[in-house]
DNA sequence: ATAAAATTGGCACACCCGTACCACTTCATG
DNA sequence: CATGAAGTGGTACGGGTGTGCCAATTTTAT
């Protein structure tokens, strides 16, 4: 009843697409629509780039559409609250990062990925984190916490051949992704981290090939 | 040169105690200072109960004010930023917990740690990693930070009879903490982290007792 | 006793916040 | 073309924030 146009939209799923409002007639997207999602898409890049910046308290409605070179009413406009635009924005933030370390895997392996952690945008990471422990206070938050370990072990798991479900792949995802917080919050020596990285990959391959040595 | 007459105490280190202002005698602490200490010490401990009740935003000078039943400006008085209050309650809380987690250790052994987890205050732990994350942005916290991460590699260490410096008690500690906050925030199936956890344990301890199953 | 210093507590300033509101323009469709 | 919905953007409201200010009170030192 509210002479607010757009969120009457009840139906926008989890991972929903930029559809702010249905019209009356769903054939193609007119240009209008067009320029629409494309608003709402930098709308959320907007925020994205805000929470790695500053972190969480830094993703304000003002502050968004300033980045995003947009009026203050378009952030309510295209999102019903500030909680729903940080929610995507985690969401986003996760897909990039899943493909990032993706393509980071099946070009340098495994074994150098300390090396990525060190390289990649900090500010960007600590980011994720933050917003990855808010998810323990925001069931709404929980399931993409969920989704990006499971894609992390999936990456894991299919780098070492394993089977998904396997609970080394798992264990050596939880380790790597506890070595990978640790260096970003403390900051400690690089190699201290790639000497750990190394001992947990050698505990993760429980047969190291039959010794070689004692061929009696 | 401002006339506010407390803050001008240069010499709070770190872990200070709570002495917002020296006399000029530095005999005994008389009883008024007996009863400052008391109220700095009401409004740290109203501070942390915050932080781990509704995380981090809820650390405001008139909520701690008001948990502590003192008035607002007592909190401007006894700590000269909202920063300082929350890095003092981050040591603090971190002190506190590593308390508990020696007492558990001790008592139950590393085994059961999943349980502890599960046991304990789940909002307190989140805090906690709230807290800690944010310190990867604020070089002010990073050393308590380090300090917790010493702490735990410690306890680990000494229960496993191992030098504190071996590198399998820090990664197992890592891969224990990872267990942790993966438990806490994406709250999955208890069992699952308990499998994770002996699998750690095994991996952490590499030398099996030799077999005694075949005798041949 | 008296002055100086520390402490207390009430108050207000300036700022930023989420979000509602409402004229206005644009546009798809009758 | 007319019309009504979708989209746009400026503005305002109510509330919460950190922190500075200051008069009153208590404690300490002389």
């Amino acid at each position: 009843m509210t002479p607010h146009p757009a969120p009457e939209n009840p139906a926008t799923p989890d991972t929903g697409p930029p559809n702010p409002a249905t019209p009356t007639t769903t054939a193609t997207t007119t240009p209008a629509q067009a320029r629409g999602k494309r608003r709402r898409a930098t709308l959320l890049t907007a925020a994205v780039t805000l929470l790695t910046e500053g972190g969480f308290a830094a993703v304000t409605h003002r502050a968004v559409a300033q980045r995003a070179n947009l009026p203050l009413a378009a952030t309510t406009y295209y999102f019903t609250s500030r909680d729903q635009l940080l929610a995507e924005a985690f969401a986003q933030l996760v897909e990039t990062e899943l493909a990032t370390t993706r393509t980071w895997i099946t070009h340098h392996g495994l074994t150098t990925l300390t090396d990525q952690i060190a390289t990649a945008d900090r500010t960007r990471q600590l980011g994720l984190w933050e917003l990855y422990v808010h998810a323990g206070r925001d069931p709404a938050l929980q399931h993409i916490a969920r989704r990006w370990t499971d894609g992390c072990v999936h990456l894991i798991a299919t780098a070492l051949d394993l089977p998904e479900t396997n609970p080394r792949a798992r264990l050596l995802y939880t380790t790597i992704s506890a070595l990978w917080l640790e260096q970003l919050v403390e900051q400690r020596p690089l190699d201290e981290a790639r000497t750990l990285l190394t001992l947990a990959l050698e505990n993760a391959l429980p047969p190291p090939p039959p010794l070689p040595t004692l061929p009696q």
